[in-house]
DNA sequence: AAACTAAAACTTGTCTTACATGTTGTCAAG
DNA sequence: CTTGACAACATGTAAGACAAGTTTTAGTTT
Protein backbone atom coordinates (compact mmCIF):
# COMPACT_ATOMS: atom_id res chain seq x y z
CA UNK A 1 0.00 0.00 0.00
CA UNK A 2 1.17 3.54 -0.92
CA UNK A 3 1.17 5.62 1.63
CA UNK A 4 -0.38 8.99 1.51
CA UNK A 5 1.52 11.50 -0.55
CA UNK A 6 -0.76 14.26 0.57
CA UNK A 7 -0.03 13.69 3.96
CA UNK A 8 3.52 14.64 3.46
CA UNK A 9 4.70 18.11 3.50
CA UNK A 10 8.16 19.28 1.98
CA UNK A 11 11.30 19.38 3.59
CA UNK A 12 11.90 22.74 5.50
CA UNK A 13 13.46 23.97 2.89
CA UNK A 14 15.93 27.03 4.40
CA UNK A 15 15.55 30.37 2.69
CA UNK A 16 18.85 31.66 0.88
CA UNK A 17 20.78 34.22 2.53
CA UNK A 18 19.59 37.16 0.57
CA UNK A 19 15.82 36.34 1.63
CA UNK A 20 17.08 36.01 4.89
CA UNK A 21 18.80 39.14 5.00
CA UNK A 22 15.59 41.49 3.72
CA UNK A 23 13.49 39.78 6.07
CA UNK A 24 15.99 41.00 8.55
CA UNK A 25 15.78 44.30 7.28
CA UNK A 26 11.83 44.57 6.62
CA UNK A 27 11.75 43.89 10.26
CA UNK A 28 13.53 46.27 11.23
CA UNK A 29 11.08 48.41 8.82
CA UNK A 30 8.10 47.24 9.79
CA UNK A 31 9.20 47.42 14.00
CA UNK A 32 10.05 50.80 13.56
CA UNK A 33 13.69 50.88 14.18
CA UNK A 34 14.13 52.41 10.80
CA UNK A 35 11.59 55.02 10.27
CA UNK A 36 10.29 56.51 6.75
CA UNK A 37 13.02 58.20 5.32
CA UNK A 38 15.60 57.03 7.01
CA UNK A 39 19.33 56.23 5.82
CA UNK A 40 20.55 52.77 5.91
CA UNK A 41 23.74 51.64 6.44
CA UNK A 42 25.82 51.46 3.52
CA UNK A 43 25.70 47.73 1.57
CA UNK A 44 29.76 46.89 2.66
CA UNK A 45 28.82 48.07 6.11
CA UNK A 46 25.43 45.87 6.28
CA UNK A 47 27.50 42.85 4.45
CA UNK A 48 30.45 43.09 7.45
CA UNK A 49 27.49 43.07 9.58
CA UNK A 50 25.79 40.21 8.81
CA UNK A 51 28.76 38.42 7.89
CA UNK A 52 27.79 37.77 4.22
CA UNK A 53 29.08 39.45 0.60
CA UNK A 54 27.77 42.61 -0.77
CA UNK A 55 25.99 40.65 -3.77
CA UNK A 56 23.63 39.27 -1.11
CA UNK A 57 22.90 42.60 0.74
CA UNK A 58 22.57 44.12 -3.19
CA UNK A 59 20.50 41.49 -3.91
CA UNK A 60 18.00 41.85 -0.64
CA UNK A 61 18.24 45.59 -1.33
CA UNK A 62 16.67 45.42 -4.62
CA UNK A 63 13.89 42.73 -3.76
CA UNK A 64 12.74 45.57 -1.37
CA UNK A 65 13.51 48.48 -3.84
CA UNK A 66 11.07 45.94 -5.61
CA UNK A 67 8.77 45.97 -2.66
CA UNK A 68 8.70 50.03 -2.69
CA UNK A 69 9.87 49.49 0.74
CA UNK A 70 13.35 51.18 -0.17
CA UNK A 71 15.21 53.45 -2.45
CA UNK A 72 18.71 53.18 -3.50
CA UNK A 73 20.00 56.27 -5.34
CA UNK A 74 23.82 56.05 -6.59
CA UNK A 75 26.55 57.33 -4.96
CA UNK A 76 23.92 58.87 -2.41
CA UNK A 77 22.97 55.71 -0.61
CA UNK A 78 19.81 53.46 0.35
CA UNK A 79 16.27 55.34 2.47
CA UNK A 80 13.75 53.60 3.60
CA UNK A 81 10.78 54.96 1.50
CA UNK A 82 7.71 57.06 3.07
CA UNK A 83 5.50 54.07 3.05
CA UNK A 84 2.58 54.82 1.72
CA UNK A 85 0.17 52.65 0.87
CA UNK A 86 -0.38 54.03 -2.84
CA UNK A 87 3.56 52.74 -3.05
CA UNK A 88 3.10 49.79 -1.62
CA UNK A 89 0.10 48.87 -3.91
CA UNK A 90 1.74 47.92 -7.17
CA UNK A 91 0.82 44.18 -6.54
CA UNK A 92 -2.58 44.54 -6.62
CA UNK A 93 -2.65 46.30 -9.87
CA UNK A 94 -0.12 43.58 -11.37
CA UNK A 95 -3.19 41.49 -10.16
CA UNK A 96 -6.41 43.08 -11.89
CA UNK A 97 -4.07 42.89 -15.29
CA UNK A 98 -3.41 39.45 -15.06
CA UNK A 99 -6.78 38.06 -15.37
CA UNK A 100 -8.24 38.85 -18.57
CA UNK A 101 -12.10 40.22 -18.27
CA UNK A 102 -14.99 41.41 -20.33
CA UNK A 103 -15.63 44.88 -20.95
CA UNK A 104 -19.21 45.33 -19.86
CA UNK A 105 -17.57 43.52 -16.56
CA UNK A 106 -15.32 46.51 -16.67
CA UNK A 107 -17.89 48.75 -16.67
CA UNK A 108 -19.89 47.52 -14.30
CA UNK A 109 -17.16 47.48 -11.60
CA UNK A 110 -16.46 51.04 -11.99
CA UNK A 111 -19.22 52.01 -12.12
CA UNK A 112 -19.50 50.86 -8.36
CA UNK A 113 -15.99 52.37 -7.65
CA UNK A 114 -16.41 55.58 -9.28
CA UNK A 115 -19.85 56.54 -7.61
CA UNK A 116 -18.38 55.60 -4.19
CA UNK A 117 -15.43 57.37 -4.87
CA UNK A 118 -17.46 60.55 -5.78
CA UNK A 119 -19.84 59.84 -3.11
CA UNK A 120 -16.67 59.94 -0.63
CA UNK A 121 -15.31 63.20 -2.23
CA UNK A 122 -18.26 65.21 -2.02
CA UNK A 123 -17.91 64.25 1.84
CA UNK A 124 -14.24 65.07 1.89
CA UNK A 125 -13.00 67.06 -0.72
CA UNK A 126 -11.24 70.41 0.60
CA UNK A 127 -11.41 73.45 -0.52
CA UNK A 128 -8.61 73.63 -2.65
CA UNK A 129 -9.37 70.32 -4.45
CA UNK A 130 -12.70 71.64 -5.04
CA UNK A 131 -11.24 74.63 -7.14
CA UNK A 132 -9.21 72.64 -8.79
CA UNK A 133 -12.25 70.10 -9.49
CA UNK A 134 -14.59 73.62 -10.66
CA UNK A 135 -11.76 74.41 -12.93
CA UNK A 136 -11.46 71.23 -14.80
CA UNK A 137 -14.71 70.82 -15.41
CA UNK A 138 -14.98 74.16 -17.10
CA UNK A 139 -11.81 73.70 -19.11
CA UNK A 140 -13.69 70.90 -20.34
CA UNK A 141 -16.25 72.95 -22.12
CA UNK A 142 -13.21 74.53 -24.59
CA UNK A 143 -11.47 70.77 -25.10
CA UNK A 144 -14.73 69.34 -26.46
CA UNK A 145 -12.77 69.61 -29.99
CA UNK A 146 -9.38 68.14 -28.95
CA UNK A 147 -10.03 64.82 -27.96
CA UNK A 148 -6.15 63.90 -27.01
CA UNK A 149 -6.28 67.38 -24.60
CA UNK A 150 -9.60 65.99 -23.37
CA UNK A 151 -8.53 62.59 -22.30
CA UNK A 152 -5.34 64.30 -20.62
CA UNK A 153 -8.21 66.30 -18.76
CA UNK A 154 -10.16 63.48 -17.99
CA UNK A 155 -7.28 61.55 -16.01
CA UNK A 156 -6.47 64.30 -14.09
CA UNK A 157 -10.35 64.80 -13.24
CA UNK A 158 -10.69 60.90 -12.25
CA UNK A 159 -7.67 61.09 -10.75
CA UNK A 160 -8.41 63.90 -8.34
CA UNK A 161 -11.90 62.67 -7.38
CA UNK A 162 -10.27 59.45 -6.47
CA UNK A 163 -7.59 61.77 -4.72
CA UNK A 164 -10.29 63.58 -3.08
CA UNK A 165 -11.97 60.44 -1.84
CA UNK A 166 -9.41 59.93 0.37
CA UNK A 167 -9.18 55.96 0.30
CA UNK A 168 -5.44 54.38 -0.83
CA UNK A 169 -7.65 51.14 -1.84
CA UNK A 170 -10.12 52.58 -3.85
CA UNK A 171 -7.54 54.96 -5.30
CA UNK A 172 -6.00 52.27 -6.64
CA UNK A 173 -8.28 49.94 -7.90
CA UNK A 174 -10.31 52.89 -9.60
CA UNK A 175 -6.99 54.33 -11.36
CA UNK A 176 -6.00 50.34 -12.54
CA UNK A 177 -9.60 50.05 -13.65
CA UNK A 178 -9.34 53.32 -15.42
CA UNK A 179 -6.77 52.62 -17.35
CA UNK A 180 -7.68 49.39 -18.11
CA UNK A 181 -11.07 51.09 -20.00
CA UNK A 182 -8.10 53.29 -21.61
CA UNK A 183 -7.66 51.76 -24.37
CA UNK A 184 -11.28 50.97 -25.29
CA UNK A 185 -12.05 54.13 -25.01
CA UNK A 186 -9.75 55.68 -27.26
CA UNK A 187 -11.68 54.88 -30.57
CA UNK A 188 -15.51 56.29 -28.40
CA UNK A 189 -13.81 59.52 -27.98
CA UNK A 190 -13.42 60.76 -31.86
CA UNK A 191 -17.38 59.95 -32.31
CA UNK A 192 -19.15 63.83 -32.01
CA UNK A 193 -20.92 64.43 -28.97
CA UNK A 194 -19.45 62.07 -26.81
CA UNK A 195 -16.91 64.66 -25.51
CA UNK A 196 -19.72 67.02 -24.83
CA UNK A 197 -21.44 64.89 -23.03
CA UNK A 198 -18.38 63.66 -21.07
CA UNK A 199 -17.99 67.73 -20.22
CA UNK A 200 -21.59 67.94 -19.05
CA UNK A 201 -21.90 65.02 -17.05
CA UNK A 202 -18.01 66.18 -15.31
CA UNK A 203 -20.15 69.78 -14.81
CA UNK A 204 -22.68 68.12 -12.95
CA UNK A 205 -20.03 65.67 -10.65
CA UNK A 206 -18.44 68.42 -9.73
CA UNK A 207 -21.30 70.68 -8.67
CA UNK A 208 -22.71 68.32 -6.28
CA UNK A 209 -19.15 67.09 -4.55
CA UNK A 210 -19.05 71.13 -4.03
CA UNK A 211 -22.42 71.09 -2.84
CA UNK A 212 -21.09 68.46 -0.14
CA UNK A 213 -23.95 66.44 -1.65
CA UNK A 214 -22.87 62.91 -1.83
CA UNK A 215 -26.27 61.30 -3.37
CA UNK A 216 -26.32 63.45 -6.20
CA UNK A 217 -22.72 62.98 -6.63
CA UNK A 218 -22.99 59.09 -7.11
CA UNK A 219 -25.68 59.75 -9.13
CA UNK A 220 -23.99 61.90 -11.62
CA UNK A 221 -20.85 59.95 -11.60
CA UNK A 222 -23.29 56.55 -12.32
CA UNK A 223 -25.16 58.34 -15.37
CA UNK A 224 -21.65 59.50 -16.62
CA UNK A 225 -20.36 55.83 -16.58
CA UNK A 226 -23.61 54.47 -18.15
CA UNK A 227 -22.95 57.24 -21.00
CA UNK A 228 -19.37 56.46 -21.20
CA UNK A 229 -19.85 52.62 -21.28
CA UNK A 230 -22.52 53.21 -24.24
CA UNK A 231 -20.36 55.51 -26.26
CA UNK A 232 -17.74 52.64 -25.96
CA UNK A 233 -19.36 49.78 -26.95
CA UNK A 234 -21.13 51.64 -30.08
CA UNK A 235 -17.25 52.55 -31.15
CA UNK A 236 -16.70 48.74 -30.51
CA UNK A 237 -19.33 47.85 -32.63
CA UNK A 238 -18.58 50.32 -35.62
CA UNK A 239 -14.79 49.06 -35.70
CA UNK A 240 -16.02 45.35 -35.84
CA UNK A 241 -18.24 46.21 -38.20
CA UNK A 242 -15.54 47.99 -40.81
CA UNK A 243 -13.68 45.52 -40.09
CA UNK A 244 -15.94 42.72 -41.09
CA UNK A 245 -16.71 44.43 -43.74
CA UNK A 246 -14.16 46.53 -45.65
CA UNK B 1 11.95 86.43 -4.59
CA UNK B 2 12.28 82.76 -3.97
CA UNK B 3 11.25 80.73 -7.19
CA UNK B 4 7.94 77.96 -6.55
CA UNK B 5 10.13 75.17 -6.08
CA UNK B 6 6.68 73.38 -6.18
CA UNK B 7 6.97 73.64 -9.97
CA UNK B 8 9.94 71.90 -10.67
CA UNK B 9 9.50 68.55 -11.70
CA UNK B 10 12.86 65.75 -10.77
CA UNK B 11 14.56 65.20 -13.17
CA UNK B 12 13.77 62.02 -15.32
CA UNK B 13 16.02 59.48 -13.63
CA UNK B 14 16.83 56.62 -15.76
CA UNK B 15 15.93 53.46 -13.90
CA UNK B 16 18.65 50.81 -12.96
CA UNK B 17 19.70 47.83 -15.42
CA UNK B 18 18.11 45.59 -13.06
CA UNK B 19 15.20 47.27 -12.87
CA UNK B 20 14.60 47.52 -16.42
CA UNK B 21 15.26 43.75 -16.72
CA UNK B 22 12.98 43.08 -13.85
CA UNK B 23 10.46 44.98 -15.88
CA UNK B 24 10.65 43.29 -19.04
CA UNK B 25 10.18 39.88 -17.42
CA UNK B 26 7.26 41.36 -15.72
CA UNK B 27 5.45 42.28 -18.94
CA UNK B 28 6.27 38.96 -19.76
CA UNK B 29 4.36 37.30 -16.84
CA UNK B 30 1.50 40.02 -17.31
CA UNK B 31 1.32 39.36 -21.03
CA UNK B 32 0.95 35.70 -20.62
CA UNK B 33 3.94 35.42 -22.90
CA UNK B 34 5.17 33.36 -19.75
CA UNK B 35 2.37 31.36 -18.04
CA UNK B 36 2.21 29.73 -14.52
CA UNK B 37 4.46 27.33 -13.63
CA UNK B 38 6.87 28.23 -17.10
CA UNK B 39 10.54 27.71 -16.39
CA UNK B 40 12.50 30.62 -17.28
CA UNK B 41 15.78 30.54 -19.41
CA UNK B 42 18.91 30.60 -17.02
CA UNK B 43 20.38 33.32 -15.55
CA UNK B 44 23.18 33.09 -18.07
CA UNK B 45 21.08 33.16 -21.00
CA UNK B 46 19.02 35.69 -19.59
CA UNK B 47 22.17 37.98 -19.57
CA UNK B 48 23.75 37.24 -22.72
CA UNK B 49 20.20 38.07 -24.52
CA UNK B 50 19.48 41.16 -22.55
CA UNK B 51 23.23 41.93 -22.62
CA UNK B 52 24.03 42.49 -18.87
CA UNK B 53 26.07 40.64 -16.62
CA UNK B 54 25.11 37.92 -14.39
CA UNK B 55 24.59 39.81 -10.93
CA UNK B 56 21.96 42.17 -12.95
CA UNK B 57 19.44 39.51 -13.66
CA UNK B 58 20.19 38.07 -10.43
CA UNK B 59 18.63 40.94 -8.58
CA UNK B 60 15.97 41.32 -11.13
CA UNK B 61 14.86 37.85 -10.62
CA UNK B 62 15.47 38.54 -6.96
CA UNK B 63 13.04 40.84 -6.86
CA UNK B 64 10.23 39.18 -8.72
CA UNK B 65 10.79 36.33 -5.93
CA UNK B 66 10.15 38.78 -3.21
CA UNK B 67 7.11 40.00 -4.97
CA UNK B 68 6.06 36.53 -5.42
CA UNK B 69 5.85 36.32 -8.91
CA UNK B 70 8.94 33.34 -9.66
CA UNK B 71 10.36 31.28 -7.50
CA UNK B 72 14.22 30.03 -7.84
CA UNK B 73 15.31 26.05 -6.97
CA UNK B 74 18.89 26.39 -6.46
CA UNK B 75 20.02 23.95 -9.34
CA UNK B 76 16.97 23.42 -10.68
CA UNK B 77 16.01 26.83 -12.89
CA UNK B 78 13.63 29.37 -12.19
CA UNK B 79 9.67 28.84 -12.34
CA UNK B 80 7.09 31.68 -12.82
CA UNK B 81 4.82 31.06 -9.42
CA UNK B 82 1.24 30.15 -9.98
CA UNK B 83 0.17 33.78 -9.00
CA UNK B 84 -2.27 33.34 -6.44
CA UNK B 85 -4.09 36.13 -5.00
CA UNK B 86 -2.44 35.13 -1.83
CA UNK B 87 0.89 34.88 -3.04
CA UNK B 88 1.01 38.15 -4.67
CA UNK B 89 -0.90 39.47 -1.68
CA UNK B 90 1.51 38.44 0.89
CA UNK B 91 4.09 41.18 0.45
CA UNK B 92 1.50 44.02 1.43
CA UNK B 93 -0.56 42.32 3.94
CA UNK B 94 2.85 42.40 6.13
CA UNK B 95 2.50 46.02 6.35
CA UNK B 96 -1.11 47.01 6.85
CA UNK B 97 -0.43 46.50 10.96
CA UNK B 98 2.34 49.59 10.16
CA UNK B 99 -0.87 52.38 10.56
CA UNK B 100 -4.24 51.99 11.44
CA UNK B 101 -5.25 54.71 8.93
CA UNK B 102 -5.06 52.32 6.26
CA UNK B 103 -6.98 49.44 8.51
CA UNK B 104 -9.70 51.91 8.21
CA UNK B 105 -9.29 52.70 4.76
CA UNK B 106 -9.59 48.99 3.81
CA UNK B 107 -12.87 48.25 5.53
CA UNK B 108 -14.13 51.06 3.93
CA UNK B 109 -13.11 49.84 0.34
CA UNK B 110 -14.15 46.27 1.54
CA UNK B 111 -17.59 47.53 2.55
CA UNK B 112 -18.40 49.35 -0.70
CA UNK B 113 -16.72 46.23 -2.70
CA UNK B 114 -19.18 43.50 -0.65
CA UNK B 115 -21.92 45.48 -0.05
CA UNK B 116 -22.28 45.54 -4.34
CA UNK B 117 -21.13 42.39 -4.26
CA UNK B 118 -23.83 40.86 -2.71
CA UNK B 119 -26.41 42.92 -4.37
CA UNK B 120 -25.46 41.68 -7.39
CA UNK B 121 -25.40 38.02 -6.03
CA UNK B 122 -28.98 38.10 -4.89
CA UNK B 123 -30.22 38.52 -8.18
CA UNK B 124 -27.94 36.58 -10.21
CA UNK B 125 -26.99 33.47 -8.15
CA UNK B 126 -27.92 30.51 -9.93
CA UNK B 127 -30.04 27.83 -7.48
CA UNK B 128 -26.92 25.42 -6.81
CA UNK B 129 -25.53 28.82 -5.53
CA UNK B 130 -28.15 29.77 -3.17
CA UNK B 131 -28.09 25.97 -2.16
CA UNK B 132 -24.41 25.82 -0.87
CA UNK B 133 -25.25 29.51 0.78
CA UNK B 134 -27.53 28.09 2.94
CA UNK B 135 -25.75 24.95 3.61
CA UNK B 136 -22.75 27.08 4.71
CA UNK B 137 -24.83 29.69 6.65
CA UNK B 138 -25.87 26.18 8.62
CA UNK B 139 -22.46 24.90 8.93
CA UNK B 140 -21.43 27.97 10.55
CA UNK B 141 -23.07 28.40 13.49
CA UNK B 142 -21.50 24.71 14.57
CA UNK B 143 -18.05 25.92 13.82
CA UNK B 144 -18.08 28.96 16.77
CA UNK B 145 -15.76 27.36 18.86
CA UNK B 146 -13.62 26.12 15.81
CA UNK B 147 -11.89 29.37 14.67
CA UNK B 148 -9.60 28.00 12.06
CA UNK B 149 -12.48 26.07 11.07
CA UNK B 150 -14.61 28.91 10.75
CA UNK B 151 -12.07 31.04 8.84
CA UNK B 152 -12.07 27.98 6.19
CA UNK B 153 -15.37 28.01 5.87
CA UNK B 154 -15.65 31.92 6.25
CA UNK B 155 -12.96 32.15 3.30
CA UNK B 156 -15.48 30.00 1.11
CA UNK B 157 -18.36 32.09 2.08
CA UNK B 158 -17.43 35.38 0.68
CA UNK B 159 -15.78 33.51 -2.44
CA UNK B 160 -18.78 31.73 -3.53
CA UNK B 161 -20.54 35.45 -2.74
CA UNK B 162 -17.79 36.90 -5.28
CA UNK B 163 -18.65 33.84 -7.77
CA UNK B 164 -22.39 34.51 -7.88
CA UNK B 165 -22.30 37.83 -8.16
CA UNK B 166 -20.74 37.56 -11.85
CA UNK B 167 -18.28 39.77 -11.59
CA UNK B 168 -14.57 39.04 -12.43
CA UNK B 169 -13.34 42.10 -11.87
CA UNK B 170 -14.96 42.92 -8.39
CA UNK B 171 -14.05 39.17 -7.71
CA UNK B 172 -10.73 39.88 -8.09
CA UNK B 173 -10.30 43.25 -6.08
CA UNK B 174 -12.59 41.48 -3.55
CA UNK B 175 -10.31 38.25 -2.80
CA UNK B 176 -7.33 40.88 -2.68
CA UNK B 177 -9.01 42.57 -0.19
CA UNK B 178 -10.41 39.61 2.21
CA UNK B 179 -6.86 37.91 1.70
CA UNK B 180 -5.25 41.57 3.11
CA UNK B 181 -7.30 41.72 5.93
CA UNK B 182 -7.07 38.10 6.72
CA UNK B 183 -3.52 38.95 9.40
CA UNK B 184 -5.78 41.36 11.04
CA UNK B 185 -8.48 39.11 11.06
CA UNK B 186 -7.12 36.15 12.52
CA UNK B 187 -6.37 37.71 15.97
CA UNK B 188 -9.98 38.73 16.43
CA UNK B 189 -11.49 35.71 15.49
CA UNK B 190 -10.20 34.25 19.17
CA UNK B 191 -12.47 36.95 20.81
CA UNK B 192 -15.68 35.70 22.29
CA UNK B 193 -18.90 36.23 20.48
CA UNK B 194 -16.97 37.27 17.20
CA UNK B 195 -17.57 33.81 15.84
CA UNK B 196 -20.66 33.67 16.98
CA UNK B 197 -22.08 37.07 15.33
CA UNK B 198 -20.32 36.50 12.50
CA UNK B 199 -22.41 33.00 11.95
CA UNK B 200 -25.44 34.99 12.83
CA UNK B 201 -24.72 38.06 9.50
CA UNK B 202 -23.85 35.36 7.53
CA UNK B 203 -27.40 33.49 8.14
CA UNK B 204 -28.85 36.95 6.99
CA UNK B 205 -26.96 37.81 3.88
CA UNK B 206 -28.03 34.58 2.54
CA UNK B 207 -31.64 34.62 3.58
CA UNK B 208 -31.62 38.08 1.39
CA UNK B 209 -29.70 36.67 -1.76
CA UNK B 210 -31.86 33.73 -1.50
CA UNK B 211 -35.02 35.42 -1.33
CA UNK B 212 -33.57 38.08 -4.27
CA UNK B 213 -33.48 40.87 -2.41
CA UNK B 214 -30.48 43.31 -3.21
CA UNK B 215 -31.11 46.25 -0.74
CA UNK B 216 -31.29 44.03 2.32
CA UNK B 217 -28.52 41.65 1.19
CA UNK B 218 -25.79 44.59 0.70
CA UNK B 219 -27.86 46.21 3.97
CA UNK B 220 -26.93 42.56 5.80
CA UNK B 221 -23.61 42.80 4.31
CA UNK B 222 -23.07 46.43 5.24
CA UNK B 223 -24.16 45.44 8.98
CA UNK B 224 -21.40 42.80 8.52
CA UNK B 225 -18.42 44.22 7.45
CA UNK B 226 -19.08 46.98 9.95
CA UNK B 227 -19.02 44.10 12.96
CA UNK B 228 -16.02 42.93 11.37
CA UNK B 229 -14.52 46.12 11.47
CA UNK B 230 -14.86 46.59 14.92
CA UNK B 231 -13.94 43.72 16.24
CA UNK B 232 -10.69 43.37 14.37
CA UNK B 233 -9.84 46.99 15.78
CA UNK B 234 -10.55 45.97 19.11
CA UNK B 235 -8.32 43.15 18.70
CA UNK B 236 -5.85 44.96 17.58
CA UNK B 237 -5.75 47.62 19.91
CA UNK B 238 -5.85 44.56 22.87
CA UNK B 239 -2.58 42.95 21.31
CA UNK B 240 -1.08 46.80 21.24
CA UNK B 241 -1.74 47.40 24.79
CA UNK B 242 -0.65 43.86 25.82
CA UNK B 243 2.68 44.79 23.52
CA UNK B 244 2.87 48.02 25.70
CA UNK B 245 2.37 46.59 29.18
CA UNK B 246 3.07 43.41 29.30
C1' DA C 1 14.76 -5.03 -22.64
C1' DA C 2 14.01 -2.74 -18.34
C1' DA C 3 15.77 -0.76 -14.27
C1' DC C 4 19.13 0.91 -11.46
C1' DT C 5 23.63 3.57 -10.98
C1' DA C 6 27.16 6.67 -11.64
C1' DA C 7 29.18 10.27 -14.03
C1' DA C 8 28.78 14.48 -16.64
C1' DA C 9 26.57 18.75 -17.76
C1' DC C 10 23.98 22.36 -16.28
C1' DT C 11 21.91 25.84 -12.95
C1' DT C 12 21.52 28.51 -8.99
C1' DG C 13 24.02 30.35 -4.61
C1' DT C 14 27.79 32.77 -2.88
C1' DC C 15 32.24 35.12 -2.75
C1' DT C 16 35.93 38.09 -4.57
C1' DT C 17 37.84 41.68 -7.26
C1' DA C 18 37.70 45.52 -10.17
C1' DC C 19 36.21 49.64 -12.17
C1' DA C 20 32.55 53.10 -13.58
C1' DT C 21 29.40 56.56 -12.08
C1' DG C 22 27.21 59.38 -9.08
C1' DT C 23 26.83 61.91 -4.43
C1' DT C 24 28.49 64.18 -0.30
C1' DG C 25 31.58 66.73 2.46
C1' DT C 26 35.83 69.52 2.84
C1' DC C 27 38.39 73.34 2.03
C1' DA C 28 40.48 77.01 -0.12
C1' DA C 29 39.83 81.00 -3.29
C1' DG C 30 37.12 84.88 -4.61
C1' DC D 1 29.09 83.84 2.43
C1' DT D 2 29.14 81.80 -1.92
C1' DT D 3 31.62 79.26 -5.49
C1' DG D 4 34.39 75.80 -7.33
C1' DA D 5 37.59 71.95 -7.30
C1' DC D 6 38.91 67.89 -5.09
C1' DA D 7 38.84 63.81 -2.21
C1' DA D 8 36.23 60.28 0.08
C1' DC D 9 32.50 57.47 -0.16
C1' DA D 10 28.33 54.76 -2.08
C1' DT D 11 25.95 52.53 -5.43
C1' DG D 12 25.89 50.32 -10.41
C1' DT D 13 27.88 47.05 -13.40
C1' DA D 14 31.04 43.50 -15.02
C1' DA D 15 33.73 39.26 -14.82
C1' DG D 16 35.58 35.15 -12.89
C1' DA D 17 35.63 31.38 -9.69
C1' DC D 18 33.95 27.77 -6.86
C1' DA D 19 30.26 25.37 -4.04
C1' DA D 20 25.92 22.99 -3.92
C1' DG D 21 22.07 21.14 -5.97
C1' DT D 22 19.40 19.22 -10.00
C1' DT D 23 18.74 17.14 -14.44
C1' DT D 24 20.26 14.55 -18.15
C1' DT D 25 22.96 11.05 -20.11
C1' DA D 26 25.49 7.10 -20.52
C1' DG D 27 26.67 2.88 -18.82
C1' DT D 28 26.10 -1.21 -16.27
C1' DT D 29 23.53 -4.69 -14.13
C1' DT D 30 19.66 -7.74 -13.59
Amino acid sequence: MQAPLSALSPIEQQKSASERVGEQIRELIASGNLAPGEKLPSENELSRALQVSRPVVREALRGLSMLGLVESRQGGGCYVTDLHVDRLMEPLSFFLRLNEHSLDDLFEARAMIDCGLAKAAAARATEDQKARLLEMAKIGFDLVDDPVGFRVMDAQFHSLISEAAGNAFLNSVAQSFYSLAMDARRRASAMPGVLEQSAKDHDAIVKAIVAGDGRAAAAAMGQHVDNIRLTTLAARNLSEDLADAP
